[in-house]
DNA sequence: CGCTTGAATGATTGCGCAATCATCCGAGAA
DNA sequence: TTCTCGGATGATTGCGCAATCATTCAAGCG
């Protein structure tokens, strides 16, 4: 290195040592004086923070990072935030950390595993204290590797069997279920699908199949598009069913802007909804309770979601010892009828 | 610290050493073959490239930030993700950063000067490589504060006379007038307002003003209301100035999402647009193109913002040299008459 | 008065890596 | 043959901080 020691650096920025040379202390106390004000004395205190005022120091989390073990980062693995559903979550989760002094480091993985498997060893470069994920299928690389690292991690927005380590969501299966008995019970029988091409929209589709099945309805058309969700791609997924007449008496859409989508499509052929095509949607986003007409839909609360697993995290860093604790979150979802069905 | 030297340690992570001692070369060799594979021989890289496969290393970041006073790291300081103009800016930056080995570290702001301030501060204790700012308006204590760190920065969604360093961004005084103007020719004359209280939407509903002003239009009722931006706020806005008599023939609204919940309460009142009421949008989010009627509005290539503020940065830091480069992107934008208007 | 006690502070060390400088060695030139 | 040269590799050092252990000193006590 070029460098002597800890010289005054009019160029670079100022470090512990500077601070200290300034208070009058030892770098070691400023250090505490940071990060542990209760053990230095008032007086002491005040003077370092003085110091710190007047040298414009910044610790440098690297190297504290680096001394600690401990980064005082969280890695947050999601697939979009365009347009998304998770952006609530995402907000809430990144002020609760933040506000525990928590950074975020986001990962976008485009709703492509082999995406995230890259991303993961990116961000696993930083030695994050925490890992959230959105979903719970991961490639096997990816698992295995989660696993070894040892590093809390948090699955959201979904339930499954063998959770890598905590859990925060719902279950999609009891969604698809739940959307085919509303829809039984208000008496519709020709049932057709919109759906996103990703993970958990098949799976709540998948289990609306077979709770139709069970009760005896067997057709249901499917329109399966790529992500990711947008407007343009409702009407299209509308528009194919028509086409083949097939979109029945109400359309079950994977996300609530597909729905204001087919909600477009609709209203620009003059088909009267719910009167002759009913439409459900997914997620209660804000706009949902506001369309032409207002939107049935499946409302899951997203900054509850973020919230949990935010102090999920921060009782497993609090407390390393509960390490592998079984939380497994459901938070439920609900279903909210308004005048599209 | 507790551990003498580099012995294997099964419980922690590998580190360069012990992949080194597996490739039967030096830890310096086994540093250069990950990061400038260009000057170890072939067979070199191949022995460490298998050994880091068999010991599933991955680099600490932390520590190599420290070593080369690099850190890989870009720091976004925006108001918010949710339902967020911003979220395609954001998106196409973090993908080009991550296509050049750089991550993102996401700073919320809420909107709060305040706020970024506390936030910049912490962000800059992981020395980020680059600094991505919304907007124009920091408090006088970032400004100073970001001047003297000398990181690469780049002001986002706006422009100035004065900025900071680098500037991507189009004029929002000359979105107010481009409104003014087209709403004159189509013959409006009475007209009012709904804006989110954000500083950039405050000054399009000012040079709006004033260009309405300069063509003898000088009564126009405003509702501002607060961030984030809402269908129910839309709504809200709408009602208040119906309530009041001041709606006019056109509202000019701050944000489509804002539009959007002026056509659904305009709807709900049965009230016909842009026949009674036309509306006004900014943004052209994906869904303006499909509400009801379809809306006018101003669109902003958001994806192209990012992509210019990558290019900026990854040209900095390519480049040192090129500091204080005076780019100063304007990136414009495009009035879009759709049925609304 | 000497002792213990504990709060406050300090000295030393190493976290894991890359910058820097040093060394080695084989190919080609004189 | 000897020398030079440059590509490949290695040894050493320090980035800035916190963990650990050591020291100081005043108060309290018998």
């Amino acid at each position: 290195m070029s460098r002597k020691a800890s010289s005054p650096r009019p160029g670079g920025n100022p470090t512990l040592i500077d601070v200290a040379r300034v208070a009058g202390v030892s770098p070691i106390t400023v250090s505490r004086a940071l990060g542990r004000p209760e053990v230095v004395s008032d007086a002491t205190r005040r003077r370092v923070l003085e110091a710190v005022r007047a040298t414009g120091y910044v610790p440098n989390l690297a190297a504290g990072s680096l001394a600690s073990s401990r980064s005082r980062l969280v890695a947050i693995l999601l697939p979009t935030i365009a347009n998304s559903i998770f952006a609530d979550t995402v907000q809430s989760l990144t002020e609760r950390l933040a506000g525990a002094g928590y950074q975020t480091l986001l990962g976008l993985t485009g709703y492509l595993p082999e995406q995230e498997e890259a991303l993961l060893e990116a961000l696993l470069g930083r030695r994050p204290d925490g890992i959230v994920l959105t979903g719970t299928q991961h490639t096997e690389a990816s698992r295995e590797r989660l696993r070894r690292t040892g590093i809390p991690q948090v699955e959201a927005w979904d339930l499954c069997a063998r959770p890598l380590d905590m859990l925060v969501g719902f279950s999609h299966e009891a969604v698809g279920r739940a959307v085919a008995d509303y829809l039984l019970g208000k008496g519709y029988r020709r049932i057709s699908v919109v759906s996103l091409d990703d993970p958990r929209g098949l799976r709540r589709y998948h289990s609306l199949l077979q709770a139709l099945a069970e009760q005896g309805i067997g057709e249901v058309a499917a329109e399966i598009l790529p992500a990711p969700a947008t407007l343009a791609e409702g009407r299209e997924g509308l528009r194919h069913l028509l086409e083949r007449g097939q979109a029945g008496e109400v359309v079950v859409c994977s996300s609530d802007t597909l729905a204001q989508g087919v909600l477009a499509e609709a209203a620009s052929r003059q088909i009267a909804v719910p009167g002759q095509l009913a439409v459900m949607g997914f997620g209660d986003l804000s706009s949902a309770a506001h369309t032409h007409p207002p939107l049935s839909t499946v409302r899951i609360d997203g900054p509850r979601i973020g919230q949990s697993i935010a102090e999920a995290l921060l009782a497993r860093f609090a407390e390393p010892g509960l390490a592998r604790n079984p939380l497994r979150m459901d938070v439920g979802f609900e279903l909210i009828e308004r005048a599209s069905t």
